[in-house]
DNA sequence: ATATGACTAGATAAGCTAATTTAGTCATAT
DNA sequence: ATATGACTAAATTAGCTTATCTAGTCATAT
């Protein structure tokens, strides 16, 4: 607060433009990191790219991993934007067929999520072994078990299982069909959506109790993983301000 | 023919001490591919360990890459075998979900070819390239969809989907159940048989027709499936034994 | 104040040679 | 006849030297 030195406006305007412009070189590190992976993508192919010096970078992020760990940080919260959009665009969105659905399809669409969930070594090269990969999968799991949890109290999951179980299971399936394509021989491929579906069907024999949901519940239920996402999302922002503005 | 030499009795005692120890040999083949891999497991390693000269190897096999052929396909016809042995011992032996769980629990305790299924390209180095890998993959699928198609013709497994579809299903959920522990934490660990049950109840819930398939059936099933792994087993011994006289 | 790009130190890669390893052979021993 | 292990040619690796790249800095320009 102190540190503002500028008036209202001036420094709302500088702001943005520098947001604007960290945002172009996010996109230029995002591009190049998914055309030569991280190992070979470097800060002077990035200022290029995104056509500022390479002193400007440094303007922004103390280091190279700083950088990518500002991208990830990113991709994480469009990918989270994106599921919650889905979500709450369905009726369906408030059962577990669904949200699997809305998740996997998210995550199809962000090569850069898709890797660090699938642990791509030729993508993500040291980033694998940066340590930040294996807190966010555990906070996956949480995130699950969590799910679970909330959708067995309202009775739209089935409960004669043991949880972990359940989610080990809900993991397996789709793990096994967001991969299995790079096994398939090219007769038996399919698009995401058709892959989905398949997903989404499987889900939903696994997991479905006797009786469906009906409309209010699933719509509460919605309503709360919106507002979760809502919680994920702003927090992972203010990080973001926090790290800008040390 | 005309190059058997030997009485029956003479030649036959010879043949099987042949045999022994090329078996002997296969075994410390088996042991130090699985310790150090295939790129670092050397015939002079593998010599020293089945306590013959490397000498002896060569009277065994042509080549390096002739004697890993012979461990892979002795792999396979072991682990055909344990599966047609599991099948024949379970009543449930006939169903979908009975055969998944004793091809899944024969696999997971065949190291090799859960890593060729796997595509473990630390253990199997170079040998992933091989191009023996992948052929044996597509059979792989094939042999899913025959039995699909089966199953389907039985009854005992839904025909409301696509053959094709359900083969990918299948495959894509043994092989996230497979895989899966490979990207748990440590708390969310199971055993194999653990593991093979969730596979098990998964295929059952997600392929069941809605009438349970009678005895009669399963019986008729398992036998067929039997006679299959007879079929593949004895064309694989031919094919090794065509290779020892030639 | 902000942005730049020449600059540097440290890391990484390329190029080369010598040393070691290893698949496969074959004269010799059993 | 069978089995052996010393042997060889080819390949792989180790060691080292030189060249190139690259993250991060900072004096200078705008």
């Amino acid at each position: 607060m102190a540190s503002q030195r500028k008036s209202e406006r001036g420094q709302t305007e500088e702001r943005s433009k520098r947001e604007e412009r960290a945002d172009r070189i996010l996109d230029a590190a995002a591009e190049l990191m998914l055309r030569w992976g991280y190992n070979k993508t470097t800060i002077d192919d990035i200022a290029r790219y995104a056509g500022v010096a390479k002193g400007t970078i440094y303007l922004h992020w103390k280091t190279r991993e700083d950088l990518f760990m500002a991208l990830m940080r990113r991709e994480y919260v469009r990918l989270m934007e994106d599921i919650q959009q889905r979500i709450s665009g369905d009726p369906e969105g408030g059962t577990l067929h669904g949200i699997t659905k809305h998740s996997m399809l998210a995550t199809m669409k962000s090569p850069l999520m898709k890797a660090v969930l699938l642990r791509d070594t030729d993508l993500l090269g040291e980033w694998t072994r940066k340590e930040y990969a294996s807190p966010s999968y555990s906070a996956q799991i949480a995130q699950s078990l969590a799910l679970i949890e909330l959708l067995r109290s309202r009775g739209v999951v089935r409960d004669d299982i043991d949880v972990r179980r359940q989610v080990f299971m809900l993991d397996a399936i789709t793990m096994g069909f967001l991969m299995i394509d790079q096994y398939m021989p090219d007769d038996f491929k399919y698009s995401d959506e058709e892959i989905v579906e398949m997903t989404a069907e499987t889900v939903e024999r696994v997991f479905a109790p006797f009786q469906q949901p009906d409309e209010k519940t699933k719509q509460e239920i919605s309503n709360a993983l919106i507002s979760t996402f809502d919680d994920i999302i702003t927090l992972r922002t203010r990080i973001d301000q926090q790290e800008a503005t040390s």
